[in-house]
RNA sequence: GUGGGCGUAGCUCAGUUGGUUAGAGCGUCUGGUUGUGGCCCAGAAGGUCGUGGGUUCAAUUCCCAUCGCUCACCCCA
């Protein structure tokens, strides 16, 4: 039996309708924002990736869904969205047409990692870009947005966690320090951080070892050697934040893992999830455009993971969706008149009601049985010696009246139902 | 890539200190009088006990391998 592959789900009722709950959501808030949606490809050249996201990354070194084309393209899944979203931007030169433009989008990505709580191979984000700006208003709104969506869904157990990386050159001021600092400790490091020396040394911040930790206790802090531009800018994401009355605990060792930012970067933390924490993360990302393109466009996001934060609303009984219901169920009494009831449950839906019939030539007893089932407010029941006259049966199963009706008067169904 | 746990009906799970026709609840289907649901009752369908091999007179139960699921590490959403 073929089966779907390790890390991937198939969502369908009554899972798909929380997703429905949870996109429409997030649609409004976006749109409140004056956001518009952006869809891209599924795959792209595999060079957007290694270009955008850093080759020395693990999502680029080893978690990619990568092949190679009939015409000997290397191609790559999408593993994120924010270097394909400023691929589109350069390419449609979306930054000549107008100064700002701010993205949104709700789309599957793909990378190759063990499954595990929280984590698939695809899996599901939604985000947002705003492109052409350096103003930290965009900063903090990506904030207030992806908090906003987390606490309107029902969420109460999360940490907004926010830090600075500042621009470039002081982050390279400070690593050389920081490299100073570790020097002498290289070899208390555990494997993983000897490696993070060489290739992301702010990452052994992120470090769960307990000797690593306590070597990171009294190591200088990125955010204690920042320069003043940088400072000035943190501070006023801050003051946004604030404004917006919007919680944040300031995280100097929130280091994450890509290599494309510079100033803020942000996470949405969690522990109704599992071991993997991240509802969200984003952050600026000043230096990117150029990297993938010809020219700089300034740009800051954020991506939240759909399954974590859907299993964070499980968890916490987040929300509650009504009990799925139909409007009519259309009983056939008589065999042979399985043409009328089909025609009138299309009527019916025509007029806009929620409508199902028999469709597996069933007793009245049973049709009855999955009208209940299904929840239905009414039955209608065509057959018998009411069709005989012209009529049909309207039956209300909550209080269990019934009315007899002219066949040829379906819409009186609707006003029943609709008052 | 590394480590732990688990694999018995559609679903959730019992069970066998190895021994004849493998169970429950839920779900599904049929019926409880002629054309009417919910509750209740009766009955039915549905399992190569993940797969392959080994030990044994005998294995779903023990052993090995393999596949799958799951949780955790790394990293991330």
């Amino acid at each position: 039996m073929i089966k779907a592959i390790t890390g991937t789900k198939d969502i369908f009722a009554p899972e798909v309708k929380r997703w429905h709950y949870l996109e429409n959501l997030v649609k409004r808030i976006f749109e409140n924002f004056n956001y518009n949606e952006i869809r891209t490809p599924v795959f792209e050249e595999t060079a957007l990736f290694a270009r955008g996201i850093g080759e020395s990354t693990d999502i680029v070194s080893k978690e990619m869904y990568t092949f190679v084309d009939r015409g000997d393209t290397s191609l790559t899944l999408k593993p994120e969205m924010t270097a394909a979203v400023v691929r589109a931007a350069l390419e449609h030169s979306f930054d000549k047409q107008q100064n700002l433009n701010k993205l949104y989008y709700i789309s599957p990505m793909f990378r190759q990692e063990r499954p595990q709580a929280g984590r698939f191979r695809q899996f599901h984000q939604f985000g947002a870009e705003a492109l052409g700006s350096e103003s930290p208003a965009l900063d903090a709104e990506m904030i207030i947005i992806a908090h906003d969506i987390i606490a309107e869904l029902g969420l109460k157990n999360f940490k907004v966690k926010i830090n600075s990386l500042g621009i470039p050159a002081s982050r390279e001021n400070y690593k050389a320090k920081l490299k100073e600092y570790l020097e002498p400790h290289f070899d208390k490091l555990s494997d993983d951080s000897k490696k993070r020396f060489n290739s992301n040394i702010l990452r052994i911040f992120d470090s769960k070892d307990e000797t690593d930790q306590k070597v990171m206790k009294d190591a200088p802090l990125l955010i204690e050697h920042l320069d003043d531009e940088s400072l000035i800018h943190f501070d006023e994401v801050k003051k946004y934040l604030m404004s917006a009355n919007v919680n944040f605990e300031i995280d100097p060792k929130l280091v994450r893992g890509l290599d494309y930012y510079t100033h803020t970067t942000f996470e949405i933390i969690s522990d109704s999830v599992g071991s993997q924490s991240a509802l969200c993360g984003g952050g600026r990302y000043n230096k990117l455009a150029a990297e993938i393109g010809d020219r700089d466009i300034p740009g800051v996001g954020f991506a939240a993971g759909i399954e974590r934060i859907l299993l964070a609303c499980e968890n916490e009984n987040a929300f509650q969706l009504e009990e799925d219901s139909i409007d009519v169920y259309v009983v056939r009494i008589d065999k042979d008149l399985n043409q009328k009831a089909y025609q009138s449950a299309y009527q019916l839906r025509k007029l806009g009601l929620l409508t199902e019939v028999d469709y597996l030539s069933r007793s009245v007893k049973a049709q009855m049985r999955e009208a209940n089932k299904l929840n239905s407010k009414y039955v209608i029941m065509i057959g018998g010696d009411e069709f005989q006259k012209g009529n049909f049966l309207l039956k209300n199963m909550k209080t269990s009246e019934q009315e007899e009706l002219s066949i040829n008067n379906l819409e009186k169904v609707y006003t029943r139902i609709r008052g």
